[in-house]
DNA sequence: GAGGTCTAGTAGAGCGCTCTACTCAGTGAC
DNA sequence: GTCACTGAGTAGAGCGCTCTACTAGACCTC
């Protein structure tokens, strides 16, 4: 089935190509007549301009391209929700691709999206090495939602980790606590500047701070309560690398007969679906992910207009207290 | 910054265009002497291929794409995981746009799609009238991941909602259930055929199903549990409409003290991350997602390829036993 | 009524590629 | 030496659009 094209429709019409063009294109050169009679012959024709032929000649794409290191994770999805937002305020299109966890496939990402030659790219947590980075800010706008050193070549938008690990210390010393332990993530993206920010906080506050290396896992919450539970002056608090890693706490607390929050309390981190869970009813920091991605677009949008100076932004994140969390067992 | 082109690699090699276009679609036609030579001038000039300028000459696009009801949903995303694998065996590119929830997205999803010209397009259970639907079979080959009905004109691939019910009443009655209740979720895609499957196997077994209407959120599942729970003779096992209802079940069942699997077994529909988390360790329907996307993906280079009859194919989902369910209570 | 301005529309080059049809050596058969 | 054939490369039209530069006529102005 051969589609109709500009040509097609401006025969149809009796007009010439260019008006049709003009037309499409919503421009005010166009009487209300000539208007009508070329959106007629459109429509009966069943015409659709095609993509692939006008950005080649109009040399733009209007189109933003995101590379999401991991469509299952929802963290990256609904800062594709937020890129998408703010992207078709203005007029952009968006279009995903995803590394499917393989950094093989996030290299073909990138270059399927710079090949098609989108306007820019925003980079979800992207795991290959910072030199390819580089090397593709320096070929198209990038602004990255993670928490890289800062390259001068990109805008990078970011959790403020520091005061997320504050928010958890505050919420806990204030309901008592004192014998605090955190499941860190080794050097997963992240973990080290929320291991740094709970050490800084909790020594503010005279504290001394318990970390254990674990990861992003269920299963390393779950070996990490172990440990952590058999320790002579068990933790009253246990503040997880993430949610996930919170369940896992959790479940191994309540197979040992150890009651949340009555006796040790648990705050996660990122505030998943999981975490609102009634089954779990995690306190936990919340990522405003959707944020992040309409931020970075328009960071994304302020490079393309021209701006060549790098920004790195953070942006704040808020504590949700569910009943994961409360008073230090008086003892 | 000017990208190079086709003719700029000409150039700097000394040899025409058409060689270097060639060169780049690796024709067995080119001495290796010049294809070296343009792959240097190439790398050296940092060119890369303009895939609008290429599509539109070409005429094909070699991409197929991928319309996603909600991104937020794993289903969705695990389905596209699947496409994406089965459409790069084939040399394919995968472009990936989302109706974000909203009809009017999903159309401006779809039309972005249609005008980029995509060799074909896989349709995440879209929520839009079947006429839209209908409208863009016509205009290029379609395949949908859901539960339609059956149109002549495009392809369908679907879970085996009926195999499904049924497994979970063999494995219910197996251990000894008899009063079973089946919350499900009204009008809401699957359900009706998952409802009638249940009480089909229910009837066959010569027992009287119980079906309570709720839908996919956890709050239904609280809700049909606490009716459920306040009938004279209440179930002893119940089938939730997924699992995210389910948990909205045990959550319930555990305020009132009720035993899970103890005193009541419960079963979930779907398997996802939240069946499988300790805290829930849900018996629950594995539906295949990513061979849902490869399959569909299969079907979709076939009709590409020029098949114009419509195939409906149905899979099988597989029953995961975790820790909701046991034997009945002896009393 | 000559000159200027505005509006509505057109002609045609060109975007960066692909692809068909062609050329031009070199090779081998007779 | 002639002819057919092959392998390597080139010329140039064309994909479906955009966009600049132009034109033709309507309308003013003095």
């Amino acid at each position: 089935m051969a589609q109709p094209t500009m040509e097609d429709v401006a025969a149809h019409a009796g007009v010439s190509r260019a008006l049709v063009s003009l037309v499409m294109n919503d421009s005010p050169r166009v009487s209300d007549k000539s208007r009508q009679k070329v959106l007629a012959s459109a429509s009966e024709l069943g015409y659709r301009p095609n993509l692939w032929a006008r950005n080649l000649a109009s040399g733009q794409t209007n189109t933003i391209g995101v590379m999401l290191n991991d469509l299952h994770n929802p963290y990256f999805t609904e800062l594709a929700e937020g890129v998408a937002a703010t992207a078709s305020e203005s007029g952009m299109q968006v279009l995903i691709t995803s590394g499917w966890q393989r950094e093989s496939g996030e290299v073909a990402a990138i270059e399927t999206l710079l090949n098609l030659r989108t306007d820019g790219i925003v980079l979800g947590a992207a795991r290959f090495s910072g030199e390819v980075f580089e090397d593709l800010a320096h070929q198209t706008p990038t602004v990255a939602v993670s928490n890289f050193e800062e390259p001068d070549s990109m805008d990078t938008v970011c959790n403020d980790e520091a005061r997320g690990a504050e928010l958890v210390v505050e919420h806990l010393t204030s309901l008592g606590h004192a014998r605090i332990a955190h499941i860190d993530a080794g050097s997963a993206p992240g973990a080290p500047q929320r291991r740094r920010a709970f050490m800084d906080a909790m020594t503010e506050k005279g504290l001394a701070p318990i970390s254990y290396e674990g990861d992003y896992r269920e299963e390393a919450g779950r070996a990490a309560a172990e440990k952590l539970m058999g320790l002579r002056e068990p933790p009253t608090a246990i503040f997880a690398a993430n949610d996930l890693a919170a369940s896992g706490v959790i479940t191994h607390l309540r197979e040992l007969g150890v009651d949340v929050p009555g006796q040790v309390s648990v705050v996660g981190y990122d505030d998943t679906v999981l975490a609102g869970l009634g089954v779990l009813a995690l306190t936990t920091v919340h990522q405003p992910r959707q944020q992040f991605g309409s931020r970075a677009t328009e960071l994304l949008l302020e490079r393309i207009a021209g701006r060549t100076v790098a920004k790195h932004e953070f942006i704040a994140p808020r504590l949700i207290v569910r009943s994961t969390t409360g008073p230090v067992e008086a003892s």
